[in-house]
RNA sequence: CGCGGAGUGGAGCAGUCCGGUAGCUCGUUGGGCUCAUAACCCGAAGGUCGCAGGUUCAAAUCCUGCCUCCGCAA
């Protein structure tokens, strides 16, 4: 069970290592982009390409969704960013139980947002882990973990492949030591911290922060859904790629201080942030360089 | 038929309302200046103006249809 692109990687690992796979359960495909198409979960592409079937309930507390379970007859369920929270019948239902895979080193970042949050903070490392699940919100008794470091640089598309490629890697690994017996159970120490979906409020920069907040944020959101700040004519500016330094801009929080080296540089609560690619609204994304030959952006321009 | 923006030399844009010589910033390239340079000065190359029709003496510009890209909202 599960629903994005981690979940898909997941679902093509365990296939390729030979596990029989009665079924996926997914999202029902949603309303997304212009034309309000109908877009199927990226789970369910890679089922669908695989020849397994598709199952997509709206609602998973119900007899139908129990007996429709009940006639997969799984031994094992593995569960990555689904969507949903289980309820306790379907966790009692297979006989080696149900595992999840997260995108956190447990017990932080427990949530929907774990890898967003983490490089939002500017940690240096984060990881996966396999976990038995109860009826909490990631609470449950840990199997096992892969540690991934943040790069400098690396933003939530970098961080996100990594994971995914190290969450494959373990729940193949957790599914052959679940059947052998040889899975540990540990509960979750003390320490839970919980890192929410991303808002709206989250995605706007806010220039009276920290310069370092600021890339932090932007790192946290880039490719997608991207942090956004708004131009002087009300245009929304996606920021995709920055950098920062601590040196004073010499203008207020907001202001373009220059437009030098191929860089905007604007002033902030402290420090200096520098944006490298962005994309204005209506336009393709593009380096920060094109942005000011096209003359959107000048010095003295305010940012908010 | 959810709302909206955009297709113009390699890149980013102006020009479109009000038809009449293809423009700006940058890049590329040749030369100059300089101890030197991504800096500065001079020159050059490079465009079927998304596609197809229509109107007109004349269309990037006006009309009709189509294609493509993108933001928002969900």
């Amino acid at each position: 069970m599960g629903t994005p692109e981690i979940a898909a990687a997941v679902l093509a690992a365990i296939s390729d290592a030979g596990h029989d796979i009665a079924g996926v359960v997914t999202q029902p495909d949603k309303p997304k982009g212009r034309g309000y198409n109908l877009t199927p979960p990226p789970v369910k592409v890679e089922a669908e390409r695989r020849g397994i079937p598709v199952f997509q309930p709206e609602k998973i507390r119900t007899e139908e969704f129990a007996r429709l379970l009940e006639g997969l007859a799984p031994e094992l369920i593995i569960v990555v960013a689904y969507g949903k929270i289980l309820p306790a019948n379907v966790l009692a239902l297979p006989k080696y139980g149900c595992v999840n895979a997260h995108a956190s080193l447990l017990p932080k970042y427990r949530g929907s947002a774990p890898i967003q949050r983490a490089i939002m903070n500017g940690e240096r490392e984060t990881g996966v882990t396999a976990m038995y699940m109860d009826e909490g919100v990631d609470t449950g008794d840990m199997i096992s973990s892969i540690r991934v470091p943040i790069g400098d640089g690396d933003d939530f598309g970098v961080v996100h492949d990594k994971l995914a490629a190290a969450a494959a890697e373990l729940m193949v690994s957790t599914a052959v030591a679940i059947e052998a017996g040889t899975a540990e159970r540990t509960p979750q120490p003390d320490g839970a911290t919980y890192a929410p979906k991303i808002t709206n409020d989250d995605m706007k920069l806010d220039f009276t922060k920290s310069a370092e907040s600021l890339a932090n944020t932007v790192r946290a959101l880039s490719p997608s859904p991207s942090a956004y700040a708004t131009d002087g004519d009300g245009c929304r500016l996606r920021v995709l790629a920055a950098e920062w330094d601590d040196a004073d801009s010499g203008v207020l929080p907001g202001v373009v201080a220059s437009v030098a080296g191929g860089r905007i540089a604007v002033g902030c609560g402290r420090g200096t942030l520098y944006i490298l690619r962005c994309q204005p609204e209506g336009k393709r994304p593009m380096t920060a360089a094109d942005l000011c030959n096209g003359r959107r952006i000048r010095v003295g321009d305010a940012l908010t």
